[in-house]
RNA sequence: GCCGCCUUAGCUCAGUUGGUUAGAGCGCUAGUUUGUGGAACUAGAGGUCCCUGGUUCGAUCCCAGGCGGCGGUACCA
C-alpha cells in the first residue's frame, strides 16, 4: 500500500504567449478602459457583453472543406460534439447577436465591447495568446458619416488617454479604392468574377502594400514582383506583376507621401481609379468623410488619409482605418522601440449578413488595450503609482485582536483602507510586511499604550525619508522616527491627516 | 510555419580542456536589536546545471532530437 513511488508534482508554469497581470497595471488598465469607457459613451454607444466562446460556426471559424475549426482559433467540442470557439475579436460575436436579435434592436445599432479575447498563435515580443479588446461599432448603416465617426472616436480617445496631438494619427483608405486600384492594372478584384490566380494576386499585393512601413518603397516594390528575401535568409514569394503594374501601383502608393492635404492626396489618388466604379464610389465616399472631418475640425493632425492603408482583414468592404503612435521611444537598452498600429477598425458590409442573409452593413472600431498600454507605459503616461498601501494595525497582543480589529473598523468605516496583520510572526515581520505592502502608516498598541489609552502611530513614507540621514543603528531605534502618540478616539483622525500629507498630488 | 541565437540558484550571470562537495552579486530567512520597516555585520536556506536519448569507465559540459525563451520573417480575423 504505502509504496515509496515518486510523487508527480505538475511544473508551476503559465500556458504559452499567457501572463499574469499584477496590481499596478490592472489598475492603470482599469483607469485606461474608464477612460476609453467615458469617450464611447459619450458617442452614445450602449455596453454589451458577449461571452467568451461561442459555436465556431457563428464565429464562422471552420476551415474550408472540412468540419474542424480553423487554425488560430482555441477551440473545443461540446458533450453533443459540437464545435466550440474562443472569441478572437468582439465583432464576430457582435454579428450573432445582431443576427440574433435583429427585429428587436434599434437600428442603427450602436454598442461598445470590452474584454479579453484570444488567439492561437505563435507570442511575440508584446503579443500574447489573450489580450484586452475595446471596440464600438455601429450596424445597419450605409452612411459614411458613421465611418467618419469612427475615426473622430479614434482621435478623441488617444487624445483623452493622454496622446498629445500630433503624436497619433488616424490614417484611413478604402477597401473600394484599393480594389479601384487593381482593376485599373488589370487584376479583377472581386471574389465573385475574379480568376482564383487574380484573387491571389489581391491579396499578395494587399499584404505588400501594408509592410510599406517595414519594408519601405523597394522592400514592397519587390514583393509586388518577383519577391524578397530577408535577412534571416527567408524568401517570400511576390505577385509576380510587371514593371508597369508595380509603377502605377507605387504611384498611388506614394500619393500620400507627396500630398500636403488629405484633399491633395485624395485628388492625385482618383486619376488611378477613374475606370472602375468600385474605386471612383472609394474616392467619393473618402471625400464626403473628408468634408465631415474638415467640418468638424479633425484634419490632418489628427486624421489623415492614407493610401497604405490596408488592415489584413478579408472582410472590410469601404473604408479602413487605423490608430497609430507616431512617437519613438527607447527601450531598457536604448534602442528605438516604435508601437505603430494601437487600433484599427473599418466598415464590413458582409458580416451580419452570413447568417440573415439580409444586409446590415456595419462599421467599427477596435482598440488594442494592453498593447496602448505598454506604448503608454514606455511614454511616460501611465499612471504605475500604485496609490498609497493599505493601514497595517500591527499585533501586540494576540489576545487584543478584538481590539485591533475594532480599530480597523473605525479606519474602514472613514474610507481608509485598513487591515490587521493577519499573520503569525513578531513585530519586526510585522514591520517589515507592513513595508512591503506599501503601507502609509502602521499603528501600534502594546501594553504600555494600552495602558495611557493611546495608540502610536507610525508614519512609514516619513520614516523611510529620515532614515537616509541615519547610519547608525542605536540611532535609528532610539529616534523612532516619525513616529508619534494619540488619544485612542483620535486614531482616524490622526490616520486621515498622516494620508492626506501624502496623497500623490494631481498633476496636469 | 521558416531561419538564426540562447537555456546553470527567485533575478542577473560566472564556471568546469569531460572527473568526488557547481560559484558570485542582488534578493530571501534569521541573528546582532525580549516592542519597531532602513543601513551595517554575521549565519542560513535555496540547484533534476531545460527535457529525452546517444557517445564514454564517467556528461552540467560532446552529439542528436525535443520543450521553452529571444531576434528576424511569414501569417494575423
Amino acid at each position: 500500500m504505502a509504496k515509496k513511488t515518486k510523487q508527480k508534482r505538475p511544473a508551476a508554469r503559465l500556458p504559452k504567449g499567457m501572463r499574469d497581470i499584477g496590481p499596478a497595471e490592472i489598475r492603470a488598465m482599469n483607469a485606461m478602459i474608464a477612460t476609453i469607457r467615458d469617450v464611447y459613451e459619450s458617442y452614445g454607444f450602449e455596453p454589451l457583453e458577449t461571452p467568451a466562446f461561442e459555436y465556431t460556426d457563428a464565429l464562422g471559424k471552420f476551415l474550408p472543406d472540412t468540419d474542424r475549426p480553423n487554425e488560430g482559433v482555441f477551440s473545443f467540442q461540446d458533450e453533443d460534439d459540437q464545435w466550440l470557439s474562443l472569441r478572437y475579436d468582439q465583432t464576430a460575436p457582435l454579428a450573432r447577436y445582431v443576427a440574433q436579435n435583429f427585429d428587436m434592436l434599434p437600428k442603427p445599432f450602436r454598442r461598445y465591447a470590452v474584454g479579453p479575447v484570444w488567439r492561437n498563435e505563435k507570442p511575440g515580443p508584446g503579443r500574447f495568446r489573450q489580450f484586452m479588446q475595446f471596440d464600438a461599432d455601429t450596424v445597419a448603416t450605409t452612411s459614411v458619416a458613421a465611418d467618419a465617426e469612427m475615426c473622430m472616436l479614434a482621435a478623441d480617445t488617444m487624445e483623452a488617454l493622454g496622446i498629445a496631438r500630433g503624436q497619433y494619427q488616424v490614417r484611413v483608405n478604402s477597401r473600394k479604392v484599393l480594389d479601384g486600384v487593381l482593376e485599373g492594372i488589370g487584376i479583377d478584384p472581386s471574389f465573385s468574377t475574379g480568376t482564383e490566380q487574380q484573387v491571389r494576386t489581391r491579396l499578395t499585393v494587399l499584404r505588400a502594400i501594408d509592410k510599406l512601413d517595414r519594408l519601405g518603397m523597394e522592400g514592397v516594390s519587390a514583393l509586388l514582383g518577383p519577391g524578397r528575401k530577408d535577412e534571416s535568409g527567408d524568401y517570400t514569394k511576390g505577385a509576380g506583376l510587371d514593371p508597369q503594374q508595380i509603377d502605377k501601383l507605387m504611384t498611388f502608393i506614394s500619393a500620400g507621401l507627396a500630398a500636403n492635404s488629405a484633399q491633395q492626396t485624395l485628388n492625385s489618388i482618383q486619376a488611378l481609379v477613374e475606370n472602375s466604379e468600385t474605386g471612383r464610389q472609394g474616392i467619393e465616399e473618402l471625400m464626403e468623410m473628408q468634408t465631415l472631418l474638415e467640418s468638424t475640425g479633425y484634419t490632418n493632425k489628427r486624421v489623415l488619409m492614407d493610401p497604405t492603408i490596408v488592415r489584413g482583414l478579408d472582410y472590410y468592404t469601404g473604408p479602413v482605418f487605423e490608430a497609430e503612435l507616431t512617437f519613438e521611444v527607447k527601450d531598457d537598452k536604448g534602442q528605438p522601440v516604435r508601437f505603430g498600429s494601437v487600433g484599427g477598425g473599418g466598415r464590413y458590409d458582409d458580416l451580419v449578413t452570413r447568417f440573415t442573409g439580409r444586409p446590415a452593413p456595419a462599421t467599427g472600431f477596435s482598440i488594442g488595450v494592453s498593447r496602448l498600454q505598454s506604448a503608454l507605459q514606455a511614454l511616460g503616461r501611465q499612471n504605475t503609482n500604485v496609490g498609497l498601501g493599505t493601514v497595517v494595525v500591527l499585533v501586540m497582543d494576540f489576545n487584543e485582536r478584538p481590539r485591533y480589529l475594532t480599530m480597523v473598523n473605525a479606519l474602514r468605516s472613514a474610507g481608509i483602507r485598513a487591515e490587521m496583520y493577519l499573520g503569525t510572526s513578531g513585530m519586526k515581520a510585522q514591520m517589515k510586511y507592513a513595508d512591503k505592502r506599501g503601507a502609509p502608516c502602521v499603528i501600534i498598541q502594546g501594553e504600555d499604550e494600552l495602558a495611557n489609552g493611546q495608540v502610536q502611530i507610525k508614519d512609514l513614507i516619513e520614516g523611510a525619508k529620515a532614515a537616509q540621514s541615519i547610519k547608525d543603528n542605536k540611532e535609528w531605534k532610539s529616534t523612532r522616527p516619525a513616529q508619534f502618540a494619540v488619544e485612542s478616539e483620535k486614531l482616524v483622525e490622526a490616520v486621515t491627516s498622516v494620508l492626506a500629507r501624502h496623497s500623490p498630488q494631481v498633476k496636469n
